[in-house]
DNA sequence: CGCGTTATTTTGATTAGTCAAAATAAATCT
DNA sequence: AGATTTATTTTGACTAATCAAAATAACGCG
């Protein structure tokens, strides 16, 4: 009765792991003990502590000082973390119609306690989506994961016709936002005007109706040049 | 980015209670350390240490050296477990197609990482069932828990038409065996033969089919008189 | 009734994960 | 360069959950 999960990684160690992997943004640059704290919601000694013992168990390289990132094996084990997360929230979504505003948290906590089995079956009956409700690309089963860069609406050009592809924020309040001002992945528009002094970006959807946001918002929504 | 649960029940604490809820058998006999260290796969300290704490939380009450049982709260816990466990079951098998001698190892995990809103969506999923794959009964959201007395294979009438409703044993090995002989429950049959000396109870489908199982396991197969 | 067997409880330790606060190192600013 | 600010690490303490092994209570039998 007691509980498992394939070679052992408690959740407590997953989360830290795939913080470590969306913080250095799929690259190789250092996380601050900082930013991980303030990611995993604990204090910073505590960042240091978990990473110092991470780093015994050979799943991080730890430089005392200046940051932390992941060895190929707890890259391994994040990204089966980061498959589960978005699998579970692509479910969430797509079967059970929840809203893609709320998913998040629930996937949180679901992403630890699911097995490989039924994580297989979860993927067939998504039909394998590539990506999540957000837009977030899902590593395959193998770990590849895309990689593709993309604009934003605070660096893309002016008055040429964009899809969103992805948000990169999973705050019920800022997915919140995009909702009610239709700024979901997939969504057709173009960005009308930008305003770096007053950091000011304005879009539009068709003639219609026009959004504007700032420039941090701004960098958080994805988009690739359609037709 | 730490996790939770309502009005928080550690996922220890809540297997503690439904073990204590499934061992006195729904009823309110008093459930012994040993049996409960055994249920949970941990040393019969454990369990005593575990069951003060619990008992100092109001969640059961605790005769030192004959047993414990649940308080209404702690009742009122183990029964939204149960009902998450059989829930979580019942999706597996019948979205999931998985098989029904597998789930409960599935279900002992996840049971503690599914909130109220996915488990209300699951619900009506399922089409609000009465009972999960081994026919073991769904408490409603309001603790309400069928519980009605059946028969077993070793103590119904011989010759009668019965139908298995029910498999109380959990253990992949026993449901593989009852998969393989066509005791699912469902299934109709009847019992032919009962020799309490050899301890051996004979069952048949049909006109055809014979099986022959212990008295043991015969116990934990519960049937109702069909027609 | 007393003695041995068995179950339960107690005691002392251990591990994972955490925090508060002090110590230290690095970065920044005169 | 020296002083100040900021980030990180260290130290000491705590909680939840567990085990091994010793102590104790209840049971069951002659
Ligand atoms: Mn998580
Ligand atoms: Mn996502
Ligand atoms: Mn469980
Ligand atoms: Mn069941």
């Amino acid at each position: 009765m007691t509980h498992y999960r394939s070679a052992m990684a408690s959740s407590t160690v997953e989360d830290y792991l795939k913080q470590i992997l969306l913080l250095s943004a799929a690259g190789d640059e250092l996380v601050s003990m900082g930013d991980l704290a303030t990611a995993l919601d604990v204090v910073p000694g505590t960042a240091t502590t978990m990473v110092k013992a991470l780093a015994a168990e050979g799943l991080v390289t730890h430089r005392p000082r200046y940051g932390v990132n992941l060895t190929a094996e707890g890259r391994r084990v994040a990204l089966g973390v980061i498959r589960r997360h978005r699998l579970i929230e692509t479910f969430l979504v797509n079967v059970l119609k929840m809203d893609w505003t709320e998913v998040h948290a629930e996937a949180e906590l679901l992403e630890h306690a699911i097995s490989d089995t039924v994580l297989d079956r979860l993927d067939a009956l998504l039909g394998h989506p590539a990506a999540d409700p957000h837009g977030d690309p899902i590593p395959t089963r193998h770990g590849k994961v895309d990689a593709q860069v993309y604009a934003t609406l605070a660096t893309c050009l002016l008055e040429k016709p964009l899809r969103i592809v992805r948000i990169v924020d999973q705050s019920p309040q800022f997915l919140e936002f995009a909702e009610q001002s239709g700024l979901r992945p997939g969504e057709l528009l173009r960005v009308t005007d930008r305003n770096l002094a007053a950091g000011l970006v304005t879009v539009r959807k068709g003639p219609a109706r026009a959004v504007t946001l700032g420039l941090a918002a701004a960098g958080h929504i994805l988009v690739a040049p359609e037709r």
